[in-house]
DNA sequence: TAAGCGTGGTG
DNA sequence: TCACCAAGCTT
């Protein structure tokens, strides 16, 4: 049976999508997760500010994860004119170890559009909110749903599965996304549009889940085509993956009277914007010294896999003595955890520390 | 449009 | 263990 047909009903029937909609808001009110970032249901929106942040440091990035860097940025930067104030490195190092760094980078340039060009408060509609830095299709609608009550179509991955498991859509992602997109709408309310778009992703977290979905205790059990099926997990279908390459690179551990020298990447690219260890460029095959930031007596330290999202990086760390380089900054070596490290050069500094 | 972009949790 | 993947955006 089609998307379509099922959601129309047939003569008779209650329609599929207003009982979609009323079951999960139902389940929601009993079961949703109290987090940081959230009012309880059916009370008032929360501040846009949080609701925000929150978006932002949640795009592809765990809950779990979230949750410290969430109240650590309330708790330095309260409000959105204070984080607009907020120094680049500042914040750039206060995101460090959660990832995907252009997201700080749009965090501020957000933050200072708000507070310069809408006189501190947010756009209160989709369209505004799409038109910030950092704001794709989803967070604009989250935000508009979540923050000011708008009806809006929130389609996050915990949407695409529950959507394509409700409609057993067959079609592989990411070409089954319009049709996945019109499903969603069609099942969103005018009312409570905030509350169905955390319910829907409540429910693709703590049910509807990638693996082993606990489809007895699913409130939409009953208006599920997947779960009628032998293997409700099968939805969404996904294109095959591509292999990932390995590059290769040389990590840099430069001493001199108890500090390290740290550069400044580029504000583009990877790590993009974020303090780091010196390095060459990172190549199909291992490099040599010949990047060094200074002539010394490089010593091997160790060497460590680092894998992201396209590529695996094998990185060599080698240290040495020496005060002749030209660029960076001479960071203090017992107040390296300050230093704002991503994760990468946080692992080589702990490596070559260790040496 | 497809590729580039981090990290930590999980089964 | 390790392959997969999470409240995506930008170019």
């Amino acid at each position: 049976m089609s998307v379509d047909s099922r959601l129309g009903g047939r003569p008779g029937e209650a329609p599929i999508a207003a009982s979609i909609a009323a079951d999960l808001l139902a389940w929601y009110d009993v079961h949703a997760r109290a987090l940081p970032w959230r009012a309880p249901p059916g009370t008032p929106p929360p501040d846009p500010y949080r609701v925000w942040l929150s978006e932002v440091m949640l795009q592809q990035t765990t809950v779990a994860a979230v949750k410290p860097y969430f109240r650590a940025f309330l708790d330095r930067w309260p409000t959105v004119e204070a984080l607009a104030a907020a120094e680049d490195a500042d914040l750039m190092a206060a995101w460090a170890g959660l990832g995907y760094y252009a997201r700080a980078r749009n965090l501020l340039a957000c933050a200072r559009a708000v507070a310069r060009d809408h006189g501190g408060r947010f756009p209160d509609t989709e369209a505004g909110l799409r038109a910030l830095p950092g704001l794709g299709a989803y967070t604009a609608a989250a935000v508009a749903a979540i923050a000011f009550g708008r009806r809006a179509v929130v389609v996050d991955a915990n949407v695409e599965r529950v959507v394509a498991r409700l409609f057993a859509i067959a079609e592989p992602l990411p070409a089954a996304r319009p049709a996945i997109r019109a499903a969603a709408d069609r099942i969103t309310p005018e009312a409570r549009a905030g509350d169905f778009a955390q319910a829907m992703m409540d429910l693709g977290s703590g049910i509807c889940t990638t693996r082993n979905p606990a489809c007895a205790i699913c409130p939409l059990r009953p208006n599920c085509a997947a779960a009628a099926t032998a293997d409700p997990a099968r939805f969404p279908v996904k294109a095959a993956k591509k292999p990932k390459p390995v590059r290769h690179g040389t990590a840099f551990w430069l001493e001199h009277n108890g500090a390290v020298l740290l550069v400044r990447r580029q504000p583009k690219g990877m790590l993009g914007g974020m303090r780091a260890l010196p390095t060459g460029p990172w190549a199909d095959t291992p490099p040599a010294l010949a990047d060094a930031p200074a002539e010394a007596d490089w010593r091997p330290a160790g060497r460590l896999t680092h894998v992201f999202t396209h590529f695996a990086l094998e990185l060599e760390v080698v240290v040495a003595s020496g005060s002749s380089a030209v660029d960076g900054e001479w960071w203090p070596i017992d107040r390296i955890a300050d230093a704002g490290l991503p994760t990468l050069f946080a692992r080589a500094a702990a490596l070559a520390m260790a040496a």
